[in-house]
RNA sequence: GCGGGCGUCGCCAAGUGGUUAAGGCAGCGGCUUGUGGCGCCGCUAUUCGGGGGUUCGAAUCCCCUCGCUCGCCCCA
C-alpha cells in the first residue's frame, strides 16, 4: 500500500458507528451513576514499571504485547494495556484511599501489540469498574451483577457468566507446586504451548484449548481441592449471592485468568456469537495489588468490559430481535425535520429558522446545495426524517414555512416563520 | 510470533492469459426552471492493494511486500 493509512489494528471509527457507541456509553453512564460509582480519567501512558509492577512480569500481557518506548528524557513509558492498574496508581497518588471506599468506572482505548483477529484490535476500548475498599463476598456479588445488569439492560441476549475461585495466594501457591509435581510425571502428553507454561505460568494450563491436554487434565488435581477452608467459605457465599439475586452461572474451575493479581473471585461472561474472543465482559478480585503498588493495603475488584465485542453482541441481538432494546440502541437516528430550501433570501431565513429550531432542541437537517425543490425532496426523504419544512422565496415573501410530513398522506400546513412554538409543537407531534 | 483463506470504484460484486474491466447500491446531473418515496436516461475504475518478474500480451501465472480475515496464542 503506497496510500497512507493507519496502523496496523488502529481502527477509525466513523460517525455511524459512534451513533451506536455513544448510545452504548450513555446507557452504561446511567448505570453506573445510579449504582454509585463516580468516573475516573486516567492517563494512556503510564511508566512501564506501573504494568510490570501490577499486571505481572511474567504475563503474556506485559512480556509480548506492550507498546513501550523511551520518551525524549529516556522514560521508559507504556501505552496502558488495561485500565486497573492505572487507576489503582491514580487513587493511591491522589490519596483516594484515605477517604474510604471508591467506587470508579472508567472508559477509553487500551492498547496491546498482538495479531488482529475478530473482536480483538491493537486499540481497543473498554469500560470498567473498580471498587476499592471492597472485601467481602456480598461486593463480589454486587460488581458481577452491575455488569450482568448493564447487559441485561442493553438487550444483549445468550450470555453465559462464569465463575472461579482462585483463592489465595498460599492456595495458588500450593496448588501450583502440586499441579507442576503432577504434570511433570506426564510432560510427553502435553502439547508443547502447554509444555512451555509449565516453567512459565502453569496454572494457565489449566484454560488450555488443547483437547488431549483437557482431556489430561480431568485427572489433575484441581484448584478447588486446593482451596484453604476460609476460601471455600467465601467462594460459596459468593454463589448463594448470586442465586439469591437469581443470576445463572456456571461454575468453570480452569477458569484463570491471564493477570498475575486476581485472587479469590474470577470471572468471565461470554457470547456464542464472537468466535474465538468470546470474552465480553472479565474480571475479579485484586486484594494484593494496591499494596503492591504502594498503597495501603486494600481489598478491591473490577471488571472490564470490550466495547468493540459488546457492540458485535448488540449488533447479532438486534438482527436477531429487531424490535429489541438492542436494535432501538444500534438503528442511527434520523432528523426531526430536513429543510428544504432555495433563493438567496429563503436560504438565509433557512440558516435562522434552522437555527432556531435547534436551539429548541430539534435535530434539523438544513439542505445547503441549492439545488432544485425536487433533489432537496429526495434528500429529505432519503434522510429519514419525518417532516420537510419547505422555505422557498414566495414563502419569505409572506413570512411563512410550510410544514409537509414525509410518511403520511395528510396536507401540508403553513405556519408563520416567527411561530418557532407552533412549529415546535407540530413537529414534535408524530 | 505461527498456520489457513482473501484483496477488482465509497459499498456489494462479475471476470481465472487476448485489443472497450459486467452489473447492483450509493453519489451527481437530466426527464420534472417549486414538492420526495416509483420509473426512465446519462455521468462516475486509462485500472484491478503496492512493487518486481514471466509473456507478443496479465486483474487473471510466479516472487516479494502491505492489508484484511479465520484459527493458534492471548484476552476485553
Amino acid at each position: 500500500m503506497s496510500q497512507l493509512q493507519s496502523l496496523r489494528g488502529m481502527v477509525d471509527l466513523l460517525p455511524e458507528t459512534l451513533q451506536r457507541w455513544q448510545a452504548v456509553e450513555a446507557v452504561a453512564r446511567e448505570h453506573f451513576l445510579r449504582s454509585g460509582f463516580g468516573e475516573i480519567r486516567t492517563p494512556l501512558l503510564e511508566s512501564t514499571d506501573l504494568f510490570c509492577r501490577g499486571i505481572g512480569e511474567g504475563t503474556d500481557v506485559v512480556g509480548k504485547e506492550m507498546y513501550s518506548f523511551s520518551d525524549r528524557g529516556d522514560r521508559s513509558c507504556t501505552l496502558r494495556p488495561e485500565g486497573t492498574a492505572s487507576v489503582v496508581r491514580a487513587a493511591v497518588q491522589n490519596g483516594l484511599l484515605s477517604q474510604g471506599t471508591q467506587k470508579l468506572w472508567y472508559s477509553g482505548p487500551m492498547f496491546r501489540y498482538e495479531r488482529p483477529q475478530a473482536g480483538r484490535q491493537r486499540q481497543f476500548h473498554q469500560i470498567g469498574v473498580e471498587w476499592l475498599g471492597a472485601g467481602n463476598a456480598r461486593s463480589d456479588v454486587e460488581v458481577i451483577a452491575l455488569a450482568w445488569d448493564l447487559l441485561a439492560q442493553l438487550g444483549v441476549g445468550g450470555l453465559e457468566l462464569e465463575i472461579n475461585s482462585l483463592g489465595t495466594p498460599e492456595d495458588r501457591q500450593a496448588y501450583r507446586e502440586a499441579l507442576v509435581a503432577w504434570l511433570e510425571q506426564r510432560m510427553d502428553q502435553l502439547d508443547p504451548d502447554s509444555q512451555a507454561r509449565l516453567t512459565t505460568n502453569p496454572l494457565r494450563i489449566l484454560d488450555s484449548k488443547n483437547p488431549a491436554t483437557q482431556a489430561l487434565l480431568e485427572q489433575a488435581p484441581t484448584l478447588a481441592d486446593a482451596l484453604s477452608p476460609d476460601s471455600r467459605h467465601r467462594f460459596a457465599a459468593v454463589q448463594e449471592g448470586l442465586t439469591a439475586l437469581g443470576i445463572s452461572y456456571r461454575l468453570n474451575p480452569r477458569l484463570v485468568r491471564g493477570l498475575d493479581y486476581y485472587g479469590h473471585t474470577a470471572f468471565e461472561i461470554t457470547s456464542d456469537q464472537l468466535g474465538a474472543q468470546a470474552t465480553v465482559c472479565g474480571g475479579g478480585r485484586y486484594d494484593g495489588l494496591i499494596g503492591q503498588l504502594g498503597g495501603p493495603a486494600t481489598p478491591a475488584i473490577g471488571w472490564a468490559l470490550g466495547m468493540e465485542r459488546l457492540l458485535l453482541v448488540l449488533e447479532a441481538a438486534a438482527q436477531a430481535d429487531p424490535q429489541g432494546p438492542a436494535a432501538r440502541l444500534v438503528r442511527p437516528q434520523a432528523p426531526d425535520a430536513y429543510l428544504v430550501n432555495r433563493g438567496d433570501r429563503a436560504e438565509s431565513a433557512g440558516l435562522s429558522l434552522a437555527r432556531a429550531l435547534r436551539q429548541q432542541g430539534l435535530m434539523v437537517e438544513l439542505d445547503s446545495s441549492g439545488s432544485a425543490f425536487g433533489k432537496q425532496f429526495k434528500r429529505a426523504d432519503r434522510s429519514g426524517a419525518r417532516w420537510a419544512l419547505v422555505l422557498g422565496d414566495e414563502e419569505v415573501e409572506r413570512g411563512e414555512v410550510r410544514l409537509k410530513p414525509l410518511n403520511q398522506q395528510s396536507e401540508e400546513s403553513t405556519v408563520a416563520l416567527s411561530g418557532i412554538a407552533a412549529m415546535v409543537e407540530l413537529l414534535r407531534s408524530r
